[in-house]
DNA sequence: TCTGGGGTCCTAGGACCC
DNA sequence: TCTGGGGTCCTAGGACCC
């Protein structure tokens, strides 16, 4: 299994892991016991070793598919339109997968369709089922309406936990009843989201292809603390930490912000403790992404809402109303944040930290972050660090 | 004792305009 | 007794995704 940040919950499971009834999304120390029995082996999660074999997938997939919409760190579209006139689909899924295995490593599965739902769907089916091989073509002539009759509600994309719960109660049960269900009434009974999914089910495209990654609206970055926070001084820290971060990514994206958020809440989970949750934001004069005048004005709204007395667990900054860093409103009235300077401060602060890998930062993020997040079951970073080498004998 | 992080889109309702 | 019609923009909160 592995676990989420701070090594608190369970968010991938092999299939040995499914097999003994362990959850997803459960508690880690609700199943700490396998561990100890010697059962489970349990894993942080790495994103950075994530990342690095995602980016390697993606690089196979755009060697053999002219067009392909990266999707999440582990998916991703092909756009096969015209393809069916050259080649066999299914084989071309079989190439794409073998492709992958061979230069990478890694077992993939293809769900082909017409529309992004179905090929999700069909994709669902191609790990699901093993008799597939790996690979799902709905556009052969039955395939589709077969799948749609076996599949459950929930395995739909775009349908949650809230809708399924909705839908069954009214004998909604599988993808083909949605499929076939009215698209205005359930426009109108939950949202025209789902109304789209029926006809995306249907074969009719609602979902367009994006080749482009669009330009994001809000970068935020937000942890759970190792251990509860009960003072002012460690929770500023935090908050700098956190606002340095978010510039960082804000900067990585060409981005400025001109609204900031901060956000701080207890455990909401805790029934026998006191509760309190608080967001304070503020928007700025001119659009910035200079990380001291972000942790300063992060620090200033955290001093707005905090209180004393409460165990704090969680706390995050949010930039948004984003803009473009070469052409943003400015106003007329207030000098400019983003000056020239600041450019090539934060140029060279974010050249060294990515160099020597976070060598430079303001000392308000403190210096011992005993908050900082915890991952005790880390595996190597096998792919980028000349340490870490995995050995091949 | 102990429950992640980072996003998007949609909707309802309020405030406002003429 | 009795009070219009048409519109925009913004925000909070919910649902969803990975």
């Amino acid at each position: 299994m592995v676990l989420s940040n701070n090594d608190g919950c369970i968010i991938s499971r092999s299939a040995e892991a499914k097999a003994m009834g362990l959850k997803m999304a459960a508690p880690y120390y609700q199943v700490r016991e396998y561990v100890d029995r010697g059962d489970l082996h349990v894993f942080s999660s790495n994103y950075a070793l994530y990342g690095d074999l995602s980016a390697r997938v993606m690089e196979v997939l755009e060697l053999i598919s002219p067009q392909v919409e990266v999707y999440s760190i582990d998916e991703a579209f092909l756009n096969l339109q015209g393809l069916e006139a050259l080649c066999e689909l299914d084989q071309f899924g079989m190439e794409v997968k073998e492709k992958v295995f061979d230069w990478v490593g890694l077992p993939v599965c293809v769900g082909i369709a017409p529309t992004k739902t179905l090929a999700k769907l069909a994709n669902y089916a191609a790990k699901r089922y093993s008799d597939s091989g790996g690979v799902v073509n709905l556009t052969k002539t039955g395939w589709c309406e077969r799948l749609l009759k076996i599949s459950p509600i929930e395995e739909v994309w775009g349908v949650g936990r809230k809708s399924a719960l909705k839908l069954r109660a009214e004998g909604i049960n599988t993808a083909a009843d949605l499929a076939m269900s009215d698209v205005e009434t359930i426009g109108n009974r939950y949202s025209v989201v789902l109304a789209r999914t029926i006809l995306e089910l249907r074969g009719i495209g609602c979902i367009g292809f994006e080749q482009e990654p669009a330009a994001k609206q809000q970068v935020l970055c937000s942890r759970t603390f190792s251990s509860r926070i009960t003072e002012l001084r460690p929770l500023q820290e935090a908050i700098r930490e956190y606002a340095f971060r978010a510039a960082e990514k804000l900067r990585q994206e060409e981005r400025l912000t001109s609204q900031i958020s901060v956000y701080i809440r207890t455990n909401p989970n805790a029934q026998s403790e006191p509760r309190y949750r608080n967001v304070a934001s503020c928007a700025l004069p001119t659009p910035t992404n200079d990380s001291r005048f972000l942790m300063k004005q992060a620090v200033a709204l955290l001093n707005t809402i905090y209180r004393s007395g409460y165990r704090y667990m969680k706390a995050g900054v949010v930039f948004s109303h984003l803009q473009p860093s070469d052409s943003y409103q400015s106003d007329l009235f207030a000098p400019d944040l983003q000056s020239t300077k600041t450019n090539k401060l934060m140029k060279t602060l974010d050249s060294i930290n990515q160099r020597f890998n976070g060598a430079v930062m303001f000392a308000g993020q403190g210096m011992e972050q005993t908050w900082a997040m915890q991952r005790n079951f880390l595996s190597p970073r096998y792919t980028s660090s000349w340490q870490e080498l995995p050995r091949v004998r």
